[in-house]
RNA sequence: GGGCGAUUAGCUCAGUUGGUUAGAGCGCCACGUUGACAUCGUGGAGGUCAGUGGUUCAAGUCCACUAUCGCCCACCA
């Protein structure tokens, strides 16, 4: 690939698909080296809608951001790059949530790191998959009355090259609709050119020093996919089987092997010795060649040195010892069956016995297994334990428990099957991978995957890379007529007389390469010397092995260097009730379908915020509507404050010095600046989840509950109190909206272009929030005197509202209040006009003293610490009912001052916590204290 | 056979290094169209943080054991 620009590979646009999705597809087939902020946003109505429409916002958005290159990471860029390989899905593959989980949170880091001014990139592409896409394709020719086999392996490779043309746009689209800002000009496919070559190259690489070897090994075979597949391609399923006792004669001075037909029922006859094998597979019986005792178990010692004699098929086999045979079990002898046992093939090694294959590719008994040649393996079980049966050779069925291989991809059991593979000798390239992770040059979030990885890399066997498929990367290897091996360099010109192996590689292969290859590798180019080694990678726990640690091997070995800093591992996504989202059990989300309804967005935050890293996480449709609801929330106020700003925008004036401004403007500054910090820390930490849940709640519960209702007072204020809270608005409401930028990219962004318009520009450009800068935290905010202050404030106010609402007040109702604030009077009676406001208390009837000799009567009383307040309800008051109330405050009171009292008297406690707790605890007794003598006294007064 | 995770309100989940009275959403009860929002507002009810023991002035949080559920790894015929 040349040097210094970036190969392009023309999107295919899917007619199938266009539709939905159509406004996604950008074919424009070249790269946009830098952002291009002449490009104009998507018009929008003047005025915001009533309501968040995501279907209306979303996708011109994502055009726009798109066509504007803002996805590509820019050149002058302040801060390093921050860089991530997509896990790249399958190009067969439809939206689901395991790819709406990886987005979410790879597309929240980029955002964040982008707008914090890192050079980020977020690399896109897709996987051949090649059972998946195979398998795919051959369904389609058999619908159309064919097969692979028929139409060869060149065209159907080029069948599978046009379907792949056809249909491998579509997952790609539909990660556009999640808002994935991936930089679509480096789009990469594992089969496409430069990607190909790296796979040549590596294996070449790994060929020549020895590390890819080919031979005859027990592997997994898959007969419905006739091919190979590695042991994590092997599931395990327990299963409840039967586990069936065999006779075998054994040769002796009396019996010289069996006289009449297997079958007539006398085939035995005559036999005076026995020795009992176990077996959960009696059709293997046909490959056995030897029976095993343990060396020192007495009941067979007489046996061994001498020959059993094979049902069916006459083969003497010989009696042997071996360790591995376990005395307790079974019958304590087991039969040996080398080319179809994974146990039995290193016994049969050890012992240097025959390995007998008895089966076909697909599963079928092949010539070796004399009279069931040809039979299926369950049907040939089926035959041969009736014969058993009719020859007194089956002494017992038993049930048994016992988990079975069964093939990922084909579903079916799974058989060890004795053929000519090609293996990776994984060991030191393992010992690479365990060591960038035990010295900290990659670190796993959470940590305890740390040890499940070091498990997997100290006890891993090699890999077998070959798969018998047409569809990947044919292994570059040619056999020569000498029968010699010749694996040329991809710059090599190809042997003239030898032929290319015909298996290709694993999947796995290819996708271990990923974070280089995408890149550039195995040429030097600007992209890998810039954004190699990746920053992050994140992917579900599921794919530890299968892919993060290939790539950890692969990575270290190859480019010398670990593949990326970072691994964080999410959890699965199940249905509502921690079950296993499946097609059969109906309970299968479908994020597009999500989408359509209620938004990326609202999908987005749900999957963010719903769980903890590396948890599964169980995903609740209610939650989705609160997230959209939150989306709505974060229009309406951005719709109120828009309406409240008239001119402040085209003459913006700052914030001024904390002494001009209201208790409540101290307030919210000093609790946005506190979210700063918290939200910069929890991001930090990948504490995703957290941070936008804190952000949620600030926007929630006290920007819009409290800020907002208390602007509407302020904004009747004088003309610097209104452009103060003008001001205040505007910049919590814009700084909210760029923090929550990365968790919900289309509703900011549309907010975010009614706060700036783009009329208001100077320098002519279009500015986007995703290239805005990420906000933070500023001290000379810090107000906790403020805080303080405004939560007294709030709990007067909730106090009002809550006796209100006890003594059923009309809501509408102005009610008259007399506050004896203390200590704290001065600052109720600045508040005065937010206390009328927000309890609804007539201002003219607001009473706001230090102090109060004569206690009114008849009124309802509420006690908060050393403040008092009454509300003369006249003619509302029931004695009875302010009693109760009173009482039941009284109680809980009473409890918190001794509860206070005792931890205060205690001398360990005064002495040993921390002198800011126990300080806080003396000012909490004190208040309690108050607060009890306040309530007694009101319960005396209504005596 | 090893290893890991979970157990907190009716449901689904948070709870950063131990530190006031354990939080949210949904659901529930009562009230409410006051000009941003009924996809909403106001107030409220609801939890011995699975159990037992320990460490500590202080435990949902740390330690040990137990129970239940789930997952991963492992060659038992």
């Amino acid at each position: 690939m040349p040097g210094s620009e970036t190969k392009v590979v023309p999107r295919v646009v899917n007619p199938l698909v266009l539709g939905k999705t159509a406004g996604f597809l950008i074919d424009r087939g070249y790269c946009m080296p830098t952002h291009d902020m002449s490009v104009a946003p998507p018009a929008r109505p003047a005025e915001m809608d009533r309501a968040y429409e995501p279907q209306q916002v979303e996708q011109p958005l994502y055009d726009w951001w798109e066509r504007a290159g803002f996805f590509a990471p820019r050149d002058d860029a302040p801060n390093p790059p921050f860089v991530i390989s997509i896990p790249p899905p399958n190009v067969t593959g439809e939206l689901h949530l395991g790819h709406a989980m990886f987005v979410t949170l790879e597309d929240l880091m980029i955002r964040w790191r982008r707008m914090q001014g890192y050079r980020a990139l977020w690399l896109p592409g897709t996987d051949h998959a090649g059972i998946a896409t195979q398998s795919q394709v051959e369904k389609l020719l058999r619908s159309e009355g064919t097969s692979r086999e028929q139409v060869g392996r060149e065209e159907f490779l080029r069948r599978t090259w046009e379907w792949k043309a056809k249909y491998g746009g579509e997952i790609t689209c539909q990660l556009r609709r999640l808002g994935a800002s991936c930089d679509w000009s480096r789009e990469r496919f594992t089969l496409d050119e430069g990607l190909s070559r790296a796979v040549h190259t590596a294996f070449k690489r790994l060929y020549d020093n020895g590390l890819i070897y080919r031979g005859a090994y027990l592997v997994n075979w898959s007969p419905s996919l006739s091919t190979a597949v590695s042991d994590l391609e092997v599931e395990y399923e327990t299963r409840n089987v039967s586990i069936w006792y065999v006779r075998y004669p054994i040769i002796t001075a009396d019996w010289d092997g069996p006289a009449a037909d297997w079958g007539s029922g006398n085939w035995a006859a005559g036999a005076t010795e026995w020795i009992t094998v176990a077996t959960t597979r009696p059709e293997t019986i046909l490959g056995d060649t030897a029976v095993a005792v343990a060396p020192d178990d007495e009941r067979f010692a007489h046996l061994v040195g001498k020959y059993a004699v094979l049902p069916a098929l006459g083969r003497r086999i010989p009696i042997i010892t071996d360790e591995y045979v376990d005395k307790e079990f079974g019958s304590g002898a087991v039969k040996i069956t080398p080319a179809h046992d994974k146990n039995d093939y290193e016994v049969g090694k050890r012992h240097d016995l025959p390995m007998i294959n008895i089966m076909n590719k697909d599963a079928t008994i092949n010539a070796e297994g004399g009279p069931y040649a040809g039979q299926d393996r369950f049907d040939c079980r089926k035959a041969i334990l009736a014969d058993l049966e009719t020859e007194g050779m089956l002494v017992q069925t038993a049930p048994h428990t016992m988990s079975v291989g069964i093939s990922q991809r084909g579903g079916e059991v799974i058989e060890p099957l004795l053929s000519e593979q090609w293996f990776v000798r994984v060991k030191p390239m393992a010992e690479m991978a365990l060591a960038a992770v035990q010295e900290g040059r990659t670190c796993i979030i959470p940590e305890r995957f740390e040890k499940v990885y070091f498990h997997w890399l100290e006890n891993i066997e090699d890999w077998c890379i070959s798969r018998q498929l047409w569809w990947g990367h044919r292994i570059p290897v040619w056999h020569m007529p000498d029968g010699s091996m010749v694996a040329p360099h991809p710059d090599e010109p190809l042997p003239a007389d030898g032929v290319q192996d015909p298996d290709v590689l694993d999947t796995w292969f290819s996708s271990g390469l990923w974070p280089f290859s995408t890149l550039g590798w195995p040429e030097d180019t600007p992209d890998l010397r810039t954004f190699y080694p990746t920053s992050v990678m994140e992917t579900g726990y599921d794919i530890l092995f299968f892919w993060v640690a290939r790539m950890m091997m692969m990575g270290c070995y190859l480019t010398g260097v670990e593949p990326f800093h970072t691994i964080y591992l999410h959890g699965l996504v199940r249905d509502e009730h921690g079950r296993k989202m499946s097609k059969s059990y109906g309970n299968v989300v479908n994020p597009l379908e999500v989408m359509d309804r209620q938004g990326a967005d609202a999908l987005r935050f749900t999957l963010a915020t719903s769980g903890t890293p590396g948890q599964d996480l169980n995903l609740n449709p209610q939650r989705i509507e609160a997230a959209r609801n939150f989306a709505n929330k974060i229009w309406n106020i951005t719709r109120f404050v828009i309406g409240k700003l008239d001119d402040w925008r085209e003459n913006r004036t700052a914030i001024p010095a904390a002494v001009a401004l209201t208790l409540s403007d101290r307030w919210i500054l000093s609790r946005y600046h506190r979210l700063l910090a918290d939200v910069g820390r929890l991001m930090e930490g990948y504490n995703f989840g957290e941070a936008g849940r804190h952000v949620h709640d600030f926007l929630w519960s006290e920007f819009a509950d409290w800020y907002v209702e208390i602007a509407k007072v302020q904004l009747e204020g004088d003309a610097e109190r209104q452009a103060n809270t003008r001001a205040i608005l505007f910049t919590v409401l814009e700084g909210a909206l760029r923090l929550l930028h990365p968790f919900m990219p289309f509703l900011t962004e549309a907010a975010w272009q009614y706060l700036n318009p783009a009329s208001n520009a100077t320098d002519g450009a279009h500015h986007t929030i995703m290239l805005a800068a990420y906000p933070t935290a500023d001290d000379d905010h810090d107000a906790a005197e403020a805080e303080a202050a405004f939560d007294l404030l709030r709990e007067l106010i909730v106090s009002i509202r809550n006796v209100r609402n006890e003594y059923k007040v009309e809501a509408a109702r102005w009610v008259a209040a007399t506050v004896v604030g203390g200590p704290h009077t001065a600052m109720f009676q600045e508040q005065a006009a937010l206390i009328s406001r927000l309890a609804r208390v007539d201002d003219a009837k607001l009473d706001i003293i230090a102090t109060l000799d004569e206690k009114p009567r008849h009124v309802a009383a509420l006690v908060i610490g050393e403040i008092e307040a009454f509300l003369p309800l006249a003619g509302m008051i029931d004695l009875d009912v302010e009693r109760a109330r009173l009482a039941k405050e009284l109680e809980t009171a009473e409890s918190d001052v001794s509860r206070r009292a005792a931890r205060l008297a205690n001398a360990n406690f005064v002495d040993k916590a921390p002198e800011h707790v126990v300080q806080r605890e003396r000012e909490a007794l004190e208040s309690a204290r108050a607060a009890l003598e306040r309530l007694r006294e009101r319960l005396a007064a209504l005596e």
